[in-house]
DNA sequence: TTCTAAATCGAAAACGTTTTCGAAATCACC
DNA sequence: GGTGATTTCGAAAACGTTTTCGATTTAGAA
């Protein structure tokens, strides 16, 4: 009921709170036989020291803050676990926020994470998001902020991503190796960096194998919980563009929408259209045909994420200078099914 | 860089720090003039209150924490989002833990949250748990604990589930009806109560219509993050009982791995043999053909295991009785292609 | 025995709030 | 101008630790 505190201890030896407070912390000015006695008693009371006391007094809360803008699933889930698995090592908890795209909301989770102290933030910024003094707000004031997949590149501090624009390069440049010749690409909404960046690297590929960009050939899927953006519109073009014979999606989801019409059109993937996807998310491989990707390492990217964070916050801690480091982690095609004739 | 405590208000003000703490909070034997200005000037230093501190002195963190057993897929990430949803609406904020399934873990880390103090836990057991006392330990120190999906009966304390052995009694009662005759069940490992009383449904429910129950019937798939088990058990089932007409998965991973298995051999489902999952995961629409499912609310699970929560922390700060709670969630058949012929 | 050095301990301040309780100031009223 | 009631404020304790620094005791050396 009544959990047990230094000084229960103090007062059941007949010593004082600070004698017991540094025989349990292993200071050397305490003798081998009263701390033995400590260590006993708080054994035996089952001491556990009192966490919030612990934070005020030393000012750190051994908790960091997990910001994401979209509901906890496929990618974001990846990441995630590699987040939990690698603060779990370092002994750091973690409190998760999501943002929902919302801009307003991302202010204020982090408002709120840094009012409740925590040592550190990681966070993957919102769709709307296109100002950054918040982020900056909360770096002024020592907390290290780690931003992670939708990073702004104009932000001063640490990031770990994956080149989208490179990745994106890669699928398209695949595609026109294995010969297929009029591809279409199905973009996701105008703003995120990433979005802008899948586009880029698709059009880059075009031009550098010379074939010309079409913006007729290119569609927006902003719905991102739902594969039925993928479904119309592969749909829509089959009707406008009906010799196209491939298509480099932004998402495995707007892929699996993509198949799952070309499936019930009799349009056969990939020996009519091929598909490529990105992300390697886990329905890539129960759709049939099994979906050409690219490989994001959500769950490496949670990893290093964590790793950084809790390093900047070791320098700040012993008032060394901290680094930022941008780390770009690689991405690998993944070939299967909707991809080879 | 150093933000603004109470005494830094008081003395820009020449008040003192109690009087601007009651500005702040309300306080009604402060005059208006002043409370007015003590607000003015705490938004123009944009004041927040240390949260460490408040803690400390009212004893409460405004957190909860939460142990789920596996990695955050599929079904326990649709009950985070219903956890996270819930929490955020009440004021709390979410610490996350997962055990991996593992019991030592598990009380560990119930240990260690209640030594942070947070104010409530929600909790999924691992498979290995059939001790209970860590749980009963953390009610007694006046930490509510609540139990979502994988429960302790035993355990005095509010749980939200949903009846896994009626929802599979369910299950095998349609296919049942629709004529299917030699029903075999891929359960899961023998440990976990869900495992266990979707098999006990599937076998009342063959007993409820007057089928015998074969026990040469029941596959174990407890792998429960590849759906390999299930393409597997698929194969071997169709070797040493190529009679059976339909098969009720545990899961719908499993389900997906029979369906794999049976579009690449040949066999029509569920022409030949029809095929039942269970959790209505996101997956189970990408498969062709689609899986007829049953649809375990894990969006409604989080949010009200989180009302429950919030309420039961409110009874013990006010000195109410607290009430447990048992609520049973509704499921139902989500009917798709691989059991309609 | 006396002096110095080392070993061992504890008082007290500090972290930033909240809240109780009493003091001071103001007001109303005769 | 005196009395009592009301309004407004602040000192201080408390939450449970950690850590500094000084005090006391013990050991060692002469």
């Amino acid at each position: 009921m009544n959990d047990t505190k230094l000084i229960d201890i103090a007062s059941a030896l007949g010593i004082s709170v600070t004698t017991v407070s540094k025989a349990l912390k292993g200071y050397t000015d305490i003798s081998k036989s009263t701390r033995a006695k400590v260590i006993e008693m708080a054994e035996s009371m089952n001491y556990m020291p009192n966490s919030v006391a612990v934070n005020l007094r030393t000012n750190e809360t051994k908790t960091i803050g997990v910001i994401i803008p979209a509901t906890v699933h496929h990618f974001f889930s990846s990441v995630l676990n590699g987040i939990l698995e690698e603060a779990e090592k370092r002994g750091y908890l973690v409190i998760i926020l999501q943002s929902n795209e919302k801009y307003e909301m991302e202010k204020k989770q982090l408002a709120l994470l840094i009012q409740k102290r925590v040592d550190g933030v990681l966070m993957s910024l919102s769709n709307e998001t296109d100002d950054f003094s918040h982020i900056n707000d909360a770096i002024r004031k020592n907390t290290p902020v780690v931003l992670f997949d939708k990073i702004a590149k104009r932000v001063d501090c640490s990031k770990v991503v994956i080149n989208d624009a490179k990745a994106a390069f890669d699928a398209v440049s695949y595609l026109i190796n294995k010969g297929y010749k009029k591809i279409a690409h199905f973009r996701g909404s105008y703003v995120p960096q990433n979005s802008i960046d899948r586009f880029l690297g698709y059009k880059r590929a075009l031009e550098a194998h010379g074939i010309e960009y079409d913006s007729k050939l290119v569609y927006v899927c902003d719905n991102n919980t739902d594969f039925e953006d993928g479904y119309e519109n592969a749909q829509k073009i089959m009707t406008e563009h009906p010799d196209i014979d491939a298509i480099f999606a932004i998402t495995d989801l707007v892929a699996i929408g993509i198949i799952k019409y070309f499936n019930e059109a009799g349009i056969k993937t990939p020996d009519q259209v091929a598909v490529f996807g990105f992300s390697n998310w886990f329905m890539s491989t129960v759709i049939s045909p099994k979906l050409t990707t690219i490989d994001q390492p959500g769950f490496e990217m949670g990893h290093t994420a964590v790793s950084i964070l809790i390093d900047e916050i070791a320098d700040i801690k012993e008032h060394r200078k901290v680094e930022h480091q941008i780390i770009e982690l690689p991405t690998r095609i993944i070939e299967r099914e909707s991809t080879v004739k």
